[in-house]
DNA sequence: GATGAATGAGCGTTCATTCAT
DNA sequence: CATGAATGAACGCTCATTCAT
């Protein structure tokens, strides 16, 4: 096994096992067992649990933006390009439960709080696409005028409630179902 | 101090501390601490830390639904009605930080999800209110024609998202902003 | 067995342990088993390790400064003096090694260094016995004009090496060889 | 970098680092790494950190000897020979911190009270020059009549605390002070 | 019934040593 | 030979739960 193969082993094992359990239930012993590696070698490649939650969003977040930004058309219409951001992020979500899974436990988390408040209220972003989206979609007037945060919270408050519960097996998402989904966020926030 | 209020001193204990550090940031000895009891006095009344957890979310809805009950008129339009509910649910989070911030760390756990599970696929209702107004807007054609778990993750979703992000601080919400948002959210289900 | 009695068992198991392997040759499991406790037990007591290191200095002195002040008599000649303390203390370290060696590791150790450099440096005395009898002496031109840090090694660097090689069995101490060596110091001392 | 050379960047790396650190402070991965070598590569010229520990006394024996025994006279007087090789020793100490350091951490543990017995009780010499002048100190009635044992304590005894206390900063010795105290340690042993 | 001291399994983390490359 | 990634036993410490008082 090479040293990048640990790497993967080591991410996977632990995405997983936090996806499943939590950060609580899945102590580094665990995760270095379904790693098939040593408990100090997860040491290797991150400092301390901490900074392995950290990177596991990292790289969560650069597997999901290229899948949800594939033939995104900056020139479309807003309406369009919401539909089309709005899906591809509830398509990824289902099809990647484990990554869902994994962003949820890391949203609700001391950690995803002080990410959070380091996005909205510190200059550097990530979720530009989202937020020049919304900015457009207020300034032309196709949006209703609200806070920025309201906002995100009437478009992907639902998308993720629904995504959970897809999961969770409470309502199985059809290509039908995850249009009508977004078409209703979508009048959430439109004018 | 009586049997009912040592009950009632380790509930609110537990709340607090709950709702401030996590589930796991809250160890029954410092419950026990704050409540002003023995550690094992907590056993008396309740058989472990997952039953106190769960009794703790009884507790809540004990206390929030007849909140948002009051002046609740069954004979008002769907649309007055969803308005109350909704707005009178976004004002208790607002006004019971502790009782919301708790609502969230039991949602995000294992036994949030299993008592989910219970509710939505088992027939033990609680949340009826919501469900039979839901239901009554579809058959009065009022409400988008999904199944009832997508339209509680339209509602739903946004409330709780804004109500969080009141409470972290990144947006503060008056009676306006209450109002604009769970008309949002109406825009959301209704047809 | 009482609260007090197991506090005392973990001093007794500490004291020994560290004695003999030192700080890093003792884990807390080691000592909370030869005490006879639960390794959480400690923790009731000490706060952390570090704790117990340093109360167990703090427990050391204040067995063996009753012990050699036994009999002293401050209107005794300063050489008079000197020679109770330093016998005392020699003949102290050999009755009870454990002790000693403790002391020893003590000293030698970064708690230790803060430890004296407190006393030295700090106006936290304890030790004023010693400082004032060399004070004394020098005022009384009866000790060698030099500073009191130097005075200290000439009197206590003897007495702590003569007593190690006494325990580890390189030389065996009676009562004239006490003497003599505490007379021997006197000389180091002395104008 | 030729195979000595890499032996004495481990030796000096290992020395600068337990001098610093102590022997728990100075792990093997980060002697190798300011010795700028491979981990692995310290046990090509060491067995094991023992070993290790125990080799960097002996090469630091063979620095201090020749520095000591600079224009040491064999036929000067006693008492010349001892002030000559007091002196030179506590210069050498302050002069050479880290090696009295690392000296103290020898002599401070397990290796080092092995080291002292074999070299006290076993034929195997080392330090002769001090045990011959003793012996010849006491044969000539200079010295007082006293265990060689004890009267290597009251001449290192203090010369040891007072480079420690110099080091720690609690005194500075210049060269009076070296001399005096010397002076001291010779009133001691001398008849 | 109420207490809180005692427990010990389990946690995150370190590090001397090995061995495939 | 030299390397440094990998190992896993061992560490200090926490905390849900029990039970003698």
């Amino acid at each position: 096994m090479s040293k990048l193969d640990k790497r993967d082993e080591v991410v996977k094992a632990a995405l997983e096992l936090i996806a499943e359990h939590g950060f609580h239930g899945a102590p580094m012993a665990m995760i270095a067992n379904r790693a098939g590696v040593g408990a100090g070698t997860i040491y290797r490649y991150f400092e301390n649990k901490e900074v392995l939650i950290a990177e596991l969003y990292r790289d969560l977040e650069e597997r999901l933006f290229p899948v949800i930004l594939e033939k995104y058309d900056q020139e479309k219409p807003i309406r369009e390009k919401f539909m089309h951001l709005g899906t591809a992020l509830l398509r990824y979500f289902i099809e990647n439960p484990l990554d869902f899974r994994y962003l949820e436990q890391f949203h609700n988390s001391p950690f995803g709080v002080e990410h959070r408040r380091d996005k909205i209220l510190g200059e550097k972003e990530g979720c530009d696409i989202f937020r020049d989206l919304f900015e457009d979609g207020i300034s032309q007037q196709v949006l209703k005028e609200l806070p920025l945060v309201i906002l995100f919270a009437l478009a992907f408050g639902p998308i993720l409630a629904v995504a959970r519960d897809h999961i969770l097996g409470f309502v199985t998402l059809d290509e039908g179902l995850i249009i009508a989904t977004i078409e209703a966020c979508w009048d959430g926030i439109r004018r």
